[in-house]
DNA sequence: TTGCATAGCATACAAATGTATGCTATAGTT
DNA sequence: AACTATAGCATACATTTGTATGCTATGCAA
């Protein structure tokens, strides 16, 4: 007979194996489980499956296959991919989101709202700690708050600026004092979105997930 | 009968419909994705799923129950969880890993590496555009490289400076003129690790995922 | 027209997978 | 010793779920 493991023992690697394969997204089988630890019933393996749940760090969709999940307080939002785009320059922003130049996970997701990434270039806006090569997740909306970070259309080209209203009129303000405001005519903005988020990867390259050729797109639903 | 939808139009959207089950971690059977667009038969169904199959949109594992995939490039590193640390003072990291403020998902693991975050206190480093509340992810490590920026204990208390040598010590200097750089007796430096990502919300307060309580740990395999 | 491809339906079957029942063994407790 | 709890095993069964086969209908092109 396979020798007995101190109580509870097993079963706290068996809720870390299936966390983990849950966070991967693969949510694993009792017969997996099974094989896992090397049961040599599948019962051994459901016995701890059904403890954890009975202890609450694990819930169930009973009689359902891979029908183990975790208890996130709340409900875990859904890491989402938004595309991060290269070069956003003439023509409308879907255009531009069409060839993404690779996806970056973002954690949160709330509603119907649009996100994509943008990658920074120049130093106007250091003041802000926004450095060149930062990547800025972007929610797109028509308008902005004074005060806000936006991300709108300048010359055919998306600049990240800051939002401000002086004598009744919108400009964008760099954070840098060797840059200066630019006063768009009105009516001759164009905003892209708000930026939500700022992201600077100091080692090599993140994990862009290049999801299958053409098939991706802007994550809104 | 059911009126025909023109080519590839449903099976877009169906093909949709299982990316956005997959990356909420919850793989679709055939027949749910046949409840949710409908169809009367199965088969319609496992049609359009083992034609986006064939055209390489998605990828299954054969006989599984939910097998049908995302066919990443690579492969997509599952996101992981790691903790958002907050005072990281006396005692050495373990002990205050035990008790995170919450979880940050990253995107990357690169093998048995452990990760942490910790949200930042003072000014010190905002001539490298880290600012006072931005979220850094750490890499524990024992050493680093001159230039890196790190995470040290100093004082009992965490500290994030970029790391220098001068005249053959290793010195910790701040990024801001206001502060000066911290040269700790030889061997009283305790590094933590390195610092991998800055990240700064603009929004409100991140989607923290709360796992529930003290199951959730250092997420390092 | 004929032929062919695609969308969809209906039904049956088989494999995967969850569930139930009863058993043995070890350790601790009364 | 008797009782109880936990870990584990073995086997059978039921449900879920993937798979196969054959059919109808529509649109398009040769």
């Amino acid at each position: 007979m396979t020798p007995k493991t101190p109580p509870g023992q097993t079963r706290h690697r068996v809720y870390h194996f299936v966390r983990k394969r849950l966070l991967e997204g693969r949510p694993p089988t009792v017969r997996e489980v099974q094989a896992a630890f090397g049961f040599r019933s599948v019962q051994t393996a459901r016995a701890h499956l059904e403890t954890l749940v009975s202890e609450g760090k694990l819930i169930k969709e009973a009689s359902k296959a891979r029908g183990y999940r975790l208890p996130e307080v709340g409900q875990l939002p859904a890491p989402a991919l938004v595309p991060l785009l290269g070069q956003v320059q003439a023509g409308t922003l879907t255009t531009a989101v069409e060839d993404p130049e690779g996806y970056v996970a973002v954690q949160y997701r709330h509603g119907q709202e649009t996100l994509f990434a943008l990658r920074v270039r120049g130093r106007s806006m250091t003041g802000a700690g926004i450095l060149p090569g930062d990547v800025v997740i972007v929610r797109q909306q028509p308008s902005a708050d004074p005060g806000d970070i936006v991300v709108a259309m300048v010359d055919d080209e998306a600049t990240v600026k800051r939002l401000r209203v002086r004598k009744n009129r919108v400009e964008l303000h760099p954070e840098n004092p060797h840059f200066k405001p630019i006063v768009p005519e009105t009516g001759d903005l164009v905003l892209l979105g708000k930026v939500i988020e700022v992201r600077r990867y100091l080692e090599n390259i993140p994990a862009l997930a290049f999801i299958h050729g053409g098939h991706a797109d802007l994550f809104a639903g």
